[in-house]
DNA sequence: TTGTAGGCGTTATCAC
DNA sequence: GTGATAACGCCTACAA
């Protein structure tokens, strides 16, 4: 007694199987490819064939299997997004942004939270490569060499977004870190503004935290300052920290008179802990931040910051990437989505 | 002139090709499946073949299409996830808790924005399981007649994870909503408040608010309270909601003396309009939170809040999820992760 | 330890 | 407009 094929497949498949396009062309009584075309290309078959189609798909509750559609039509639907910290809310507005250009386009987003290593980086680029993405948002725009290779050979497309970077692997959507840093200094110092400190936030593998401290320092610079070794510090993100950095600055280096944040969650926390200890803002020390997230607006006094285009920024990303792979547009792009400079209580 | 079938697939291409598995095995003078293993199961093959397949790998940049692998295998590396809303910062922790245990085992995360909507949650369960994920993490807890059917037809693993439903659709890893509420609507009756008001989220669409409601209405219940409509607001997200109710609440029901706020946002916005305002908290009114953004810890007074295990749900999730997969476990889990009243000051 | 044959579920291509 | 056939790149099953 001979196994049919069928009889095998399921065996080998535990005792359970999806249904096919076969499936469906048998009970419908048409080829597999009239099933094809009835499903993704309706126009090309007759109305009954349609009709016939959509009949047995929804009794058999037939799920077409994208896996073997990419792999035959050597095109796939789903985008990779690398992040360095998926925790860092500021990325949430971008994700949305992607995502919503995505899902309107029959696309689907794969994230990797990378870390801040460029290393973590280069698996996650591999792991997508291998995955066949039909494209790339990368936020880091340093990379390891083998990535920039890995990249050039996959001929994938590629959109860098967490800095507007001269030399970009592919296309780039984003602002300037270095300009806005440094529009913000030379902002406070037309405020009137003697003593500036900035708050960093770590440097090592991130790009954008350079960036910002070569913008401030360039202000500086500009305005015939002299750098200050006591007024910049180096911190990691948190309320804690922005907390503990004003109380520094204030106590070893009594002259600052305004501090500019490099992150917004910092700014946060010094303006909270001002507060508490009722030190007045901007009266003793002016505060500005970095990002606009929402809450700035809402502490006493409302924080000075940037704006940046989140949200914007991921679905231009996302736009610019279909475009690639469309074929609408051959060209890199690179887009300044430019930053602005919201001027509140706090300084 | 007769093309070769490379030649043909070159032309289908574009012109550029990627390599295969096939080009390695040719390159390095062995067969098909001796790439293969040497690759997925180094220990089945001599120590001289993976070195001599490992070289041209290196040496061509092969990378393997786990597309192809998958469907030949049938069996996927990624889990999709979906939740309500990307924006939240809440689900931050919980993806960052997937994520972490997903990439430790060779397994990669899509994640679906459905919004609100349950028919949107359809759509992205449909485009899941056609991309055949190996198993879904879903934060809402009710679903479509539709959904329900296809995850059965399916047969992939699912774990619900933003409530400890008690009809979960195959596993559940989260903690209840309901006795949470009712806890902190005790706790604050405790403390001695008697006109305890409860400021919902919008619970259209949203079985986690409304257990939240119906726990805060049990614990009155229990108290022998009376239900006062006055002390019950429903309200969207965001600070100036949080805002704008503690002013609604104190203003039009001034025998308030407790507020209890479903959403950490929502409270945060309410702590800061007292302060604006100089109403002391708790004086005037006290006021109680929902979940434990690090923020709540900053603010003045700090706040009462429930604390969730959001990154461990995360973590437990794509555990329960792996150990179906592999077939270590076959029951459904149902594990409460509980949750835990954290008393500050502003209660 | 290594290789051969056949199939995974779909689409490209060409014939009717 | 519809169908037959051969890929897509890999793995399972079995044979040597």
């Amino acid at each position: 007694m001979a196994k049919s094929a069928d009889q095998k497949r399921k065996q080998r498949n535990g005792g359970t199987t999806t249904s096919r396009m076969r499936d469906v062309a048998r009970k419908a009584g048409v080829s597999v490819m009239t099933v094809s075309r009835a499903l993704n290309d309706p126009d090309k078959v007759s109305k009954e064939m349609r009709q016939r189609v959509r009949a047995v798909v929804e009794e058999i509750g037939y799920v077409p299997n994208r896996l073997a559609r990419s792999l035959s039509s050597n095109r796939s639907n789903v985008i990779g997004l690398i992040v360095p910290s998926i925790r860092n809310s500021l990325f949430a507005e971008t994700i949305k942004g992607i995502s919503d250009v995505l899902s309107g386009n029959g696309y689907h987003l794969m994230i990797a939270d990378s870390g801040p290593g460029l290393l973590e980086e280069e698996e996650a680029i591999t792991a997508f490569l291998q995955q066949r993405v039909a494209g790339l948002v990368l936020h880091n725009t340093s990379h390891t060499p083998t990535a920039i290779e890995m990249i050039a050979n996959a001929k994938v497309p590629v959109v860098e977004n967490g800095n507007l970077t001269a030399a970009p692997l592919d296309s780039v959507v984003s602002y300037s870190n270095y300009e806005a840093a440094r529009a913000m200094t030379l902002h406070l110092a037309r405020m009137g503004y003697k003593h500036i400190a900035f708050v960093s936030l770590v440097r090592r593998e991130n790009d954008r935290a350079r960036e910002r401290l070569r913008g401030y320092l360039a202000a500086l610079a500009e305005l015939g300052r002299k750098q200050d070794d006591a007024l910049i510090l180096e911190r990691p993100s948190g309320f804690s920290a922005g907390a503990e950095a004003v109380v520094n600055l204030v106590e070893t280096a009594p002259q600052v008179d305004a501090i500019f944040f490099a992150g917004d969650v910092l700014a946060v926390g010094a303006v909270l802990e001002c507060q508490r200890r009722g030190w007045s803002v901007p009266g003793r020390v002016a505060i500005a931040s970095f990002d606009d997230l929402d809450m700035l607006r809402h502490v006493n006094p409302p924080l000075t910051t940037i704006r940046l285009p989140r949200y914007e920024i991921g679905r231009r990303s996302a736009e610019c990437l279909l475009d690639r792979i469309a074929g609408r547009a051959t060209e890199r792009v690179s887009l300044d989505l430019k930053f602005e400079i919201i001027q509140r209580e706090s300084a």
